[in-house]
RNA sequence: GGUCCUAUCGUCUAGAGGCCCAGGACGUUGCCCUCUCAAGGCAAAAACGAGAGUUCAAAUCUCUCUAGGACCA
């Protein structure tokens, strides 16, 4: 497999998976599937103070929820510091690059003085050309950058980009705590795990020319780039905690689906005509780096909303209440799929789910069906609870305790009729009754969710009411 | 400060010289439907950052400026 298509993933774990990583994810894995390559998941844990475990699980979990499957990993920076070591050596020995003895003052006094003198900043290369190697001295190992000539950056995205050299310093390669560096074992690892294609956000444009450098210090082909934009908050600046909730996790705990979400950030800086809603394999089927925008995109929570909406209402009543188990868990709500009532709450979750934008939305406005006593809503009582609909809550009652069967068909004529007879709109009867039997004043179908409630529970509740209008006045 | 990237409705975007007095989507507003709220239907307001040039013709090409962003320090 010669010509195989590879391209990773390879987020630091230090912190939950973002919006950004995510969607980073997203390209990557829509761009090997649609060619058919594998998917390469890297963890760059090499900051050990800032990598944690949890940071790893949850970046994991993240991309399984997403339905994002990697095909070889997670491979961990943390475990190949070896072949890191072996790639210096080689470049030391080629001398290709060298041991620097310059100070953190020699370095801060020189760069002060060329900002004085308006010289660029960049590393004089004191000890690219030294010959003693002084013992017992604190070094890093700088790479021989080119001193001259230009390094073009071919991108898939924002197309052929020209550096001059001179602008580039001899970059650091190894610390002087013997730590390499981010730019080398990006390289390292993505020439060792054979990347063809490295999609990652435009904020690693800048480093390029330096793994450039180095892929040709090695000797190994140099992969295609992609640089996609990064996703801003509406401040227009680089998304971040204080724009609000921007981890997978918290969008998953706030009932959002999913494939809500991959749809909503697959249109972040991609498009496909003017089609909104896609599948996954429709993303796989039509994804292509031509189509990909070059600015970066502030994030909308409206629209992906909106999306989850439109996901949920595509979702049959029996996959929304498996959805909802683990919401309604956390609630301590008893119910299971082999509830009794299975049923009933089945019939509620489809008349329902059309209003809701996510699981957390539908399951509030399901919430008088599993309350034995209802609270209600204060401005709604103060306006609706009247003592003059005493009398109309009443001979309602009354009109439903006689039937016989307790179904909407049967409900229907009962109310529309007392209504018609003593001369009230519908929504003057029906209002007090919505907010009687659910506490509030937007449910689905009255009709529809009394039959749902059952005969028992409607009487109690209407009964209830009543007594509640007689108390208060 | 240096380098690099970017620039179409509030937001995501279509647009690769004439099809564009700029299309779609979210959001907003109005109307219809209606027991409430949604959903749905219909309609409206809303953009080519500025200035030069190239061209018979520019949102689309070139340059300058401006603004935003990223990276390095």
């Amino acid at each position: 497999m010669e010509n195989e298509l590879r391209v990773r993933f390879a987020p630091s774990p230090t912190g939950y998976l973002h919006i950004g990583g995510a969607r980073t994810a997203l390209f990557n894995y829509l761009f090997a599937r649609h060619n058919s390559g594998k998917l390469i998941l890297r963890i760059e844990d090499t900051d050990r103070e800032r990598s944690t475990e949890a940071s790893v699980d949850a970046i994991i979990n993240g991309l399984t929820w997403l339905g994002l499957r990697w095909d070889e990993g997670p491979f961990y920076q943390s475990q190949r510091t070896e072949l890191y070591q072996q790639h210096v050596e080689q470049l030391l020995s080629e001398e290709k690059a060298y041991r620097c003895y310059c100070t953190q003052e020699e370095l801060e006094s020189k760069r002060t003085m060329a900002l004085a003198e308006k010289r660029k900043p960049i590393y004089d290369r004191t000890c690219r050309e030294r010959k003693e190697q002084p013992a017992g001295m604190p070094y890093v190992i700088r790479f021989k950058s080119p001193l001259y000539g230009t390094t073009v950056v071919k991108d898939m995205v924002k197309g052929n980009i020209v550096f001059n050299n001179e602008e580039l310093e001899d970059f650091v390669i190894l610390r002087s705590d013997g730590s390499p560096t981010y730019n080398f074992v990006v390289v390292v690892d993505d020439v060792d795990m054979h990347i063809t294609h490295v999609i990652r956000g435009d904020d690693h444009l800048n480093n390029t020319p330096k793994q450039i450098f180095l892929y040709n210090a090695f000797n190994y082909p140099i992969p295609r780039f992609a640089h996609i934009p990064l996703i801003h908050g509406t401040d227009k600046a680089r998304l971040s905690k204080r724009h609000g909730a921007t981890s997978v996790e918290s969008y998953r705990e706030e009932g959002y689906l999913p494939e809500a979400l991959v749809n909503y950030l697959v249109r972040l800086g991609w498009s496909f005509g003017d089609k909104e809603v896609f599948s996954m394999q429709e993303m796989i089927d039509n994804f292509s780096f031509d189509t990909i925008s070059k600015s970066a995109a502030v994030f909308n929570p409206e629209k992906l909303l909106w999306l989850n909406g439109t996901y949920i209402r595509e979702k049959s009543a029996e996959e929304l209440l498996q959805l909802l188990e683990p919401f309604l868990k956390a609630r301590n709500i008893p119910v299971t799929l082999s509830s009794p009532d299975h049923s009933n709450l089945v019939k509620l979750i489809d008349e329902t789910k059309i209003r809701s934008r996510s699981l957390i939305e539908l399951l509030d406005m399901m919430d008088y069906y599993f309350k034995e006593n209802i609270e209600y809503d204060q401005n709604a009582a103060n306006k609706l609870f009247t003592t003059d609909r005493i009398h109309h809550l009443e001979t309602v009652l009354y009109g439903l305790s006689s039937l016989d069967r307790f179904s909407k068909d049967s409900i229907e004529p009962i109310i529309k009729g007392y209504a018609a007879d003593s001369g009230l709109k519908l929504g003057d009867i029906a209002q007090p009754l919505r907010l009687a039997i659910t506490g509030r004043t937007v449910s689905p179908g009255l009709f529809e969710i009394m039959e749902i409630l059952g005969r028992e529970r409607v009487l109690k509740r209407i009964e209830q009411a009543v007594r509640f209008i007689k108390n208060r006045s």
